[in-house]
DNA sequence: TTCTATTGTTAGACGAGTCTAACAATATTC
DNA sequence: GAATATTGTTAGACTCGTCTAACAATAGAA
């Protein structure tokens, strides 16, 4: 079972992971400007999390994930990349804001909630009917404030089989 | 300016508003009791929320929020209903679900987000294309972990259209 | 009206996470 | 290899929001 975290370092252990992934070197001074805190706030982050055995962290030195921490690190990294695509693939938004967005949400959102992001998104893309078609009929509805003239006419056509 | 409120105390501002809107006493118990805190807590936050002219509360007293507490309840109910929405409508997730994770999100979307969510929402409901049709298959594809068959025919079809 | 139950408040502790200031270790440069 | 710059750590203060324990006010029942 993956340990409860708090939103705080969930960050860290992110951090870590993201930092690693991008070939960066993982360090006090690193962690600090990716999450706007000082040092000692990551200092003392890392501490916790060492003494969790989610981090291995020599003083002074570089800055590595456990196996566990690992594994804790990916699942934060999977719900953030799946609400930020969400944000900007399905609902438009520009990526800055799905990136901040997601880095909230990500500590708070249920397992069901995100899998049915996933699942809707999913199927938008899978979907030729979904995707082609809806998603551009969304984007026309965001931009002009109305329905695009196909679902008008659907709703005459729905009238009259009615009447 | 709506003033900016911790998580907390937005919390707190939401309560009221909601006993309020039910008819029901407010009172630091039933507070407390919606929250799931102890009454301290409550009379804590009251204290603070009073010194920043959001509520007025007289000690052993009645609750109630002033012009500027309500403005920024609304804006966090506002908030919740249309997070609880979007996760119950859209994405077909239960009630108890969608009214936990809206509790948690309303408190860090940002303006941009929720204003897409509510319009993906609208445009859902508004077009007979999209909820007719493509709810109705989003739904099949949660069931069923597989594309309805139309899209899978109209995919043989955009292929034959390209051949 | 007096006794009791309920509700509300105050005081003070605590945990989480941040910060600043001071100091220590490591890197860099001359 | 000494002087300096950078990076990291420790110590300790502070905020926020919670809690428990003890006490105070109000309401309800006898």
């Amino acid at each position: 079972m993956v340990r409860e975290q708090t939103a705080s370092m969930e960050d860290y252990l992110e951090a870590i992971a993201n930092l690693r992934e991008e070939g960066k070197a993982v360090r006090v001074k690193q962690i600090s400007q990716v999450l706007h805190v000082k040092m000692p706030s990551v200092t003392s982050a890392l501490k916790k999390l060492s003494g969790e055995g989610l981090v291995r962290h020599e003083p002074y030195g570089y800055i590595e994930l456990t196996s566990q921490g690992d594994k804790a690190a990916k699942d934060v990294v999977g719900r953030h990349k799946a609400l930020s695509c969400f944000f900007s693939q399905a609902l438009d938004i520009d990526p800055g804001t799905a990136d901040e967005d997601a880095c909230k949400i990500e500590h708070v959102i249920s397992r069901l909630s995100l899998e049915r992001l996933t699942k809707f998104l999913q199927f938008t893309q899978a979907c030729p009917l979904g995707e082609a078609n809806f998603s551009k009929r969304y984007k026309y509805y965001l931009e002009h404030g109305e329905l695009p003239e196909e679902c008008l006419l659907r709703i005459s056509k729905v009238k009259k089989a009615s009447e």
